[in-house]
DNA sequence: AATCTTCTTTAGAATAATTATAAACAACGA
DNA sequence: TCGTTGTTTATAATTATTCTAAAGAAGATT
């Protein structure tokens, strides 16, 4: 069980003052055991249903954007229409179903070391994500 | 010099009839030495400055569609606003300079072999793509 | 606790990419 | 040439996301 000391801190570390619906938020986003995959929208809905509370979708947008530039979530790169995001914020990849549009962690050992082997002058690497696309 | 029949025959293969909007967007597409990155706005532009003609939106969305099913073109996995498409649709990566919106090809050789060393049932790989952010 | 300032929430409007529609038009085969 | 079927186009519809501005809540200061 997550405290909501924790929630508060991870707010606070987002410039972001402890309020009950971003409360709300962090309780469905960060209360888990395993990694949670999400749009913004499966967001808004789980929130009505686990807390019985309804927060706005700006709100969402705006504290799902604040908690990405801190760290505290992770932008998944995938072309759906919808942004995926990932509460595992540690150095990963994923499978993404296409047919049925689901993510699915891949462990680091699962894919190995990559070695990019060209740079670009000036530019430095900021991340390096492997998508695997599943077909039946 | 890319020759319009190799426009027509890539059509026909994709179900299109070959119209000349539709050479006027082979054209740009495909008439080039090196690969091309783009989305749907900008190969929109740039029919108008290359050919002098204007196609309608919906026949570049159309068209740009049918050649990624039939595997002409490759949708670039990026979370931008934009979906980026690219000419060439061997086995390769990218990088992307997130500050400058720009893809950059990477070639196989340039990354690897990669092993996905997990499976998951009744599934199976039709994609590996690695996505390297550039940052200053 | 009262007050003041600053930040937040919210509904709804605005924006922007993409998709759908349906009428005028063009390709193709007979 | 004619008839069928596919295509183009402008425009409307849809959808994810961002913006706005007014009402409300948090935090600091007394």
């Amino acid at each position: 069980m997550t405290s909501k000391q924790e929630f508060i801190e991870k707010l606070r570390n987002s410039s972001l003052r402890p309020t009950k619906q971003r409360i709300n938020i962090c309780e469905v986003l960060f209360n888990r055991d395993k990694t949670f995959h999400f749009t913004i929208n499966d967001l808004f809905n789980l929130i009505k249903d686990k807390t019985g509370e309804k927060v706005s979708l700006a709100t969402v947008y705006n504290t799902v954007h604040a908690f990405h530039k801190k760290g505290y979530l992770k932008e998944i790169p995938i072309n759906s229409n919808q942004t995926y995001f990932d509460t595992n914020v540690t150095d990963h990849h994923h499978f993404f179903d296409v047919k049925e549009e689901r993510l699915i962690d891949l462990k680091n050992e699962d894919v190995g070391p990559i070695e990019i082997q060209k740079s670009i002058p000036g530019k430095k690497i900021k991340s390096v994500e492997v998508l695997v696309k599943l077909e039946d």
